[in-house]
DNA sequence: GGATACATGTAAGATGTTACATGATTGT
DNA sequence: ACAATCATGTAACATCTTACATGTATCC
């Protein structure tokens, strides 16, 4: 019963609305994205062939992207926004923030490190940051590389997004090392 | 290879172990959970049933949480650790953290804004800017208040975790001004 | 006894994951 | 012809979402 979803204009989810993006700046095979997924450390979505092809049918089926014929056998059809495709991602990228949009799930280590200190005390969490922040600064390391070589390619909104994502990470670098020393410094 | 899913101790979900975690605090039920779920701003997991109710069940049936008897009816439920439980939540907090743990997708908002300007034009991301700024500073002021009101209630990695992420929206905040600096005064 | 809040759960559907299957193209 | 790589897709499974169904306790 209950109809509702199934219908009617149902919402894009994120990877559908990445995707009508990608394919705004130029015609791509579901190969060439899944490649695109794998090799960006920024744009970051699964490169798995169970989330893009389904994903692309999905786009096709809606008729918001097409390739040129119907592509039989296994040879790469190059995909592309349709008119109503790219009517669907203006709508898309005019659509205010909501509160909800702004709320995200912990992401596993600061997850773990929530609850650290009550199950393993506080060297264990000493441990855990040090550990962190070299990851983190590994990380940061390897974006920085990423910007150096494409910031050329880049719009100025996309090189923007990405010095927000590249601040994120060394913001939280040095919250790992504010950590330590807090708990170095913490009594009891 | 192969590993196989499906048969031997495949991993826990992120929500697992926050059930994990929070049930050694204190034996609760199922819809104990599910309202702090809704009404923390921090640990921020589902509070949908159809996420929550199976979760438990899952753990049940593995034998890391149980209430005493079995439950009949739709009486209430306090579920609690068992030894293994507590053994798996502990194996769960010693894990050393990997690259992937970092790498995380784009938000909505950001993705968004990440093509907005070859898809809507500069005028276009001056406009999201301000409107994105103006929701992540009432978010912050919400999460500081939840923090005023529950620090007291937190251990010390537990409040850490929190400015963690308080400071991570600030930043954005600031990225937000920034980037319109950038844009008014980018030239073209 | 009846309304309301508490409490648990299921059903249908969407999407994502990994592993596998298979067709097409290219180089030797 | 054969192997390697390019390219598309499916199958089985797990999880989460929304909407619904149902039972229990409490208050009047």
């Amino acid at each position: 019963m209950s109809m509702v979803r199934g219908t009617a204009p149902r919402e894009l989810s994120l990877l559908e609305c990445a995707l009508l993006a990608l394919l705004r700046q130029s015609p791509s095979s579901g190969y060439d994205l899944r490649r695109l997924f794998a090799e960006t450390p920024f744009v970051h979505f699964s490169d798995s062939p169970g989330a893009v092809y389904p994903a692309l049918r999905r786009l096709e089926r809606r008729k918001l992207v097409s390739s040129g014929g119907p592509g039989g056998g296994r040879r790469r059809r190059a995909m592309r926004l349709t008119p109503r495709g790219a009517a669907a991602l203006e709508r898309w990228l005019r659509t205010p923030v909501t509160r909800d949009e702004l709320t995200r799930p912990l992401d596993g280590p600061m997850l773990r490190f929530a609850f650290m200190e009550e199950v393993l005390g506080r060297p264990a969490c000493l441990t855990f940051l040090r550990d962190y922040g070299a990851r983190l600064h590994d990380y940061v390391v390897e974006l920085q590389a990423y910007g150096a070589a494409h910031a050329k390619e880049m719009s100025l909104s996309g090189r923007l997004a990405f010095s927000s994502g590249l601040a994120d990470f060394k913001a939280r670098e040095r919250w790992a090392e504010h950590a330590r020393r807090a708990i170095t410094e913490a009594r009891r």
